[in-house]
DNA sequence: TTGAAAGCGCTAACAA
DNA sequence: TTGTTAGCGCTTTCAA
């Protein structure tokens, strides 16, 4: 496997190797003549340039580091899908790790991209003192923080409106009737978590209705964590007529639960989540969910991270998208008692 | 963002730089004392090594490319993940693109990698033809292809003995009480699909049956696409008993056309898959399929390609696992008549 | 135990 | 239009 550098071809050529080089970049100054011949031959000779090398003098490595927690969930592997595809289009690779929601390791990351030099990351935080554990680092490479909102943190981010996309599923709720509605599976150490309730809270004042909420005590949001909450709750009489679930895994879970005991989603109980992922769309699950418009994000933070390596003088960015509600098929009218 | 590099802590330490270099990397031939003072004044100068550097010369990069058809597919993310675990518990880090199924864009890719000078590749391929396509770059770089099963071709590659998991599938059905069989979704291009319906068919010769195919006519097998195609189907009248589904998500696609339709699955229809994606463990749909070991067929992979890294005279490996039977709830008995 | 120096494959400034 | 040459930051031989 021995590798055809830049002097063979100079050498079969009977050129420079700064010629090559100016022939296979496109750079001006050299005849078309030459260059076409060039051309040929590096084919002919099966020559490939080497990027590491490039990478070194361009002091650039056209490189983006991306870390997720876990592309296995599907929030994240769509995420990651657009954000490839997005990169790419602008010359860029991925370098993709799971951090495991474990913030030793999301540094143990973040170290190991600077030293990789890629050009930027896109992180998606383990948790939102993620930011704190990686401030020290965050100078030393750009960097936009996806789907975890920072509030005023002086540093680059991109991530949809929680709070108001809480407060829309509210209001969406209240419409089809609901007044007792119960909000469930916020997660401590999340501020994703704490918007989403907030903007719970605050829509449940302005419509008059009592907030009540039921905190996920586990320190993730699976679908068996859900489940295992829902199989308590639902262990106790049902005074609400409307679950807004803080994830679409804690949705899942759910209706899970409530299979088992024969609750029926709607008709019993109304069933609304949050992300919209993939699986939530499938048949017979039809979650009405509040959604996170992922390709947006993701060509927002590439976008994002893109500018900010291109003018390294720039400060941050902070961008956040409006969600929007997607009706299906778990959300009704309350029963007429 | 000016970088620190192993010039600026020499002349901070009063060394010469190989001296510090040999310090990092913890190679013998230097003092305990000038070690501990070195590695400590790397720390208070945040010097970090630059990888990029290290790879010039020691000529690998500790980078493998995994290129997948479309990371937003359960299959591929929960595979990535594995990938990316065993990867990095090895030294590794993950180039990660999506070929979206695509010749000409996998090529492409497989070049970029080429130039990229990663350690070696693994690939899930977009059809049987890679193979062929890429035949020409093969030798190039260390490559294994992981999950298409390219039979006797010399090049490594890693699957599920596909032509078995659908006679176990078969078998399984048969035990239920199944005399009427539709195999459902065949796809052109893939030998993943045709070892499964020769695996099939031999089964059906076996025990007696009457082999019944629909193929799918689509380039792709998302639940779309499975929807159609059973759409189609229930428009005619159902002399079978039980479908077999050439992958997960086709059989998603025909539970939710049962579900428009009013045919209950298991009670009217069993329904069998092939994948164990994620999805099908999920509440309400209750999936029994033919499972592909996915944290094993990623371990298997990785270790396959770092042997082949690490052996350059190598020749190449076929590793093919045994699938197993996850029973849920979509198949059961046929209705007495 | 340490230092000097060559070189990995490439780009780009400068010369011719 | 083309060639020469100096690096990019590191590892590693060879000498001291």
């Amino acid at each position: 496997m021995k590798q055809v550098t830049i002097k063979d071809v100079a050498k079969a050529a009977g050129v420079s190797y700064s010629t090559v080089s100016r022939a296979m970049s496109g750079s001006p100054g050299i005849s078309e003549q030459t260059r076409r011949r060039i051309v040929r031959l590096c084919e002919e000779m099966n020559y490939t340039a080497n990027a590491v090398a490039r990478s070194m003098v361009m002091k650039s490595t056209k490189l983006i580091g991306l870390i997720v927690t876990d592309i296995s969930n599907p929030f994240m592997s769509e995420l990651a899908y657009y954000i490839d595809g997005q990169a790419r289009a602008r010359g860029y690779n991925i370098v993709l790790c799971n951090s495991l929601r474990n913030l030793e390791q999301e540094r143990g990351l973040f170290e190991l991209m600077i030293s990789r030099k890629v050009d930027g990351v896109i992180l998606l935080p383990a948790e939102t003192e993620s930011y704190n554990t990686l401030s020290a680092l965050l100078p030393r490479i750009p960097t936009v923080f996806l789907g975890e909102n920072l509030k005023d943190a002086p540093e680059s981010y991109v991530a949809v409106d929680n709070y108001r996309g809480a407060y829309m599923g509210v209001e969406y709720l209240y419409r089809l009737g609901h007044r007792q509605i119960l909000y469930f599976g916020k997660r401590r150490g999340s501020s994703t978590h704490q918007l989403r309730s907030d903007g719970y809270q605050a829509a449940c004042e302005a419509y008059g209705l009592t907030p009540r909420c039921l905190n996920n005590t586990f320190t993730s949001t699976s679908i068996q964590y859900g489940y295992q909450l829902a199989r308590q709750l639902f262990a106790q009489p049902m005074d609400y007529t409307a679950i807004f679930a803080a994830t679409d895994t804690n949705a899942l879970g759910i209706i899970q639960a409530a299979e088992e005991r024969g609750i029926r989603i709607p008709e019993d109980l109304s069933l609304l989540g949050f992300d919209n992922i993939r699986d939530g769309g499938l048949p017979r699950i039809g979650l009405t969910t509040v959604e996170q418009p992922k390709k947006l994000l993701a060509s927002m933070a590439v976008d994002a991270l893109l500018d900010k390596i291109g003018n390294e003088l720039s400060g941050y960015a902070h961008r956040i998208l409006t969600p929007s509600i997607v009706e299906r098929n778990s959300c009704s009218k309350p029963r007429e008692e």
